[in-house]
DNA sequence: CATTCTATTGTTAGAGA
DNA sequence: CTCTCTAACAATAGAAT
């Protein structure tokens, strides 16, 4: 007989939520939508999937499905998955494959956010550097010029395998299909 | 004024689809959605986003919001997007950002996937050593050793830089958020 | 493989706890 | 930031193209 409870979900356009804590709340609920629809995606067509996220304020989320660890076993091994996928609790698989290589490639998921982190500290100590008008609440650290040669490092390394297995690739698959976001508008 | 059209959406559970054709078709469908929901998360939220994905069938699929230049370019920045996110043609970004290390981010998220794919061609050329009941179509290239060891090389400079971006990380945030898939059942 | 169509199921905005 | 509740919006199963 009253009015109604709740105005229901309402509408809404594709742009920046305004409100601060609004926007804090949609990031976490479409979070969790979205990590449901993966977990539903690899079940049903038993598919591998890894997700990075950083929200606004920069910090970073990882998802693996079914788990990090469980995808790198699958790459390690080939493309079988029984079992896994359906939750069985097969921890031969973990016997199996070389414990080394194991942590290797699960580290490797895991910590694509950390890298990336470095770089933009990176920048920014430059940006303090060259503009000391803010005196920086932290000492920089002696160990910064290490970590940025090792990433250099690292990046040449990089470097060259991508080109490996960009030729490696090329003669089996038409390389890996990759997509753009459009613009919503 | 006689059957209706169509069944509608039908309920259906959350395990692997049986049908060979209709789950191929459900990847498709589904993947399509999850991409939405990436985009808008993306736009609502100002969060940036990077997807990587392997069919049932192994194919690599990639996603980056708005893409992965543009995601590449504010992690050389810091966290300020505005204006990419908006969809205006700035431009002008890409040549603020220093092109090298522009392409190098690129590629580092574009090719994930086919370290990936090096590391099973490995596997499975250990298969094949091992059990030479099927003749391989294809010749062992003279490369492959070198490749493996441009590999682990790789692998050794990265374990060692996660070290450090652990303990980097460690001082300002709690490390990086990180969750796994439950099982539906 | 992608798309279209429609009825139905599933997701979520807004307001609170 | 998590969780509930409800009405309303959005995604999609199945069939066909």
């Amino acid at each position: 007989m009253g009015g109604k409870k709740t105005r229901g979900r309402q509408k809404i356009d594709i742009k920046k939520v305004t409100k601060n804590e609004d926007r804090i709340i949609t990031f976490s609920k479409r979070k969790n939508g979205i990590y449901t629809k993966l977990s539903e995606l690899s079940i049903l067509c038993g598919a591998d999937v890894g997700f990075l996220i950083y929200s606004g304020s920069g910090k970073p989320f990882t998802f693996g499905s079914p788990s990090f660890d469980d995808v790198a076993q699958r790459f390690l091994h080939g493309n079988h998955h029984s079992g896994i996928i359906n939750g069985e609790g097969n921890s031969s698989a973990s016997l199996i494959v070389d414990a080394h290589k194991k942590v290797k490639m699960d580290e490797f998921c895991k910590n694509l956010n950390n890298l990336m982190e470095i770089k933009t500290d990176a920048e920014e100590e430059k940006l303090k550097m060259a503009e000391p008008a803010y005196a920086p609440s932290l000492p920089v650290k002696s160990t910064d010029e290490e970590e940025k040669q090792l990433l250099r490092r690292y990046e040449e390394y990089y470097e060259e395998l991508c080109e490996v297995a960009a030729a490696k690739i090329r003669g089996r698959y038409d390389a890996a299909a990759s997509s753009s976001f459009p613009q919503h508008g």
